[in-house]
DNA sequence: CTAATTGTCAACCATTTGGTTTAATATGTA
DNA sequence: TACATATTAAACCAAATGGTTGACAATTAG
């Protein structure tokens, strides 16, 4: 029983743990470009960049169209929702806990001290 | 010349992009665990999770702290704002892109229609 | 003191990753 | 046709990853 969401989860998030595919994706941010475009930044071989942005397509925030002998690469940030929401889950489950801290210390005034 | 950020981020979101890591940090939402709490869920061997644990102190994540023998684990869910803040730059990039097509398309009823 | 418990460390292994190079495919141009 | 351009594919490589096992260290319990 595999999780499929989880599975997006992990795409999605191995996707944007390489700091030439976040560049990618800010440089697509801005408009459409061709892979060779794509590449002109990088210190790396064009094929390099072919498998990165390869990643983001299995991630699915990138789409491609192909206009002649030029692949378009264009951003879907839709995806990017999933990953967000996760991130938030943690941080609501942290709030509250320290909420929970707080309030507790407020009752307690001694709680945090040292025992003699 | 490396960025910091970067740095923090990869290891952030290469944290990020594994389910146990992802599950132990949802457990830790909840309250403060050992490592053998932890692992408890897990089918793979206590060194295993040790490693992932690892891989969450690194990104800051989880902080521990020694009582006798037992290492209690705690979430820092703080570190995640930048994660979130960077993936909120690509959608509001996204965003904008996608009203300024909208109006472009608004003002140019033809501009999507293919030419005969 | 002797167990048992909690956890790490080091060595090992198969697989994946991020990169290269060279060749191949597909499309456009002279 | 022949050549240049845009991109992928395949083979290869070193390093990193995710897991195992077995030995070790530290702490607690009997």
């Amino acid at each position: 029983m595999v999780n499929i969401e989880a599975v997006e989860l992990d795409g999605i998030f191995y996707a944007l743990a390489d700091p030439t595919r976040r560049q990618i994706l800010k440089m697509l941010g801005e408009q459409t470009r061709s892979i060779t475009e794509l590449a002109e930044p990088f210190r790396m071989t064009l094929a390099a960049v072919s498998k990165h942005i390869k990643v983001l397509e299995r991630a699915k925030l990138v789409k491609r169209t192909k206009q002649g002998r030029v692949h378009q690469c264009e951003l879907d940030a839709a995806p990017l929702a999933k990953a967000e929401e996760c991130i938030r889950f943690y941080q609501d489950f942290w709030n509250e806990r320290l909420d929970a801290l707080a309030l507790y210390l407020e009752r307690e005034p001694n709680a945090g001290k040292k025992r003699k």
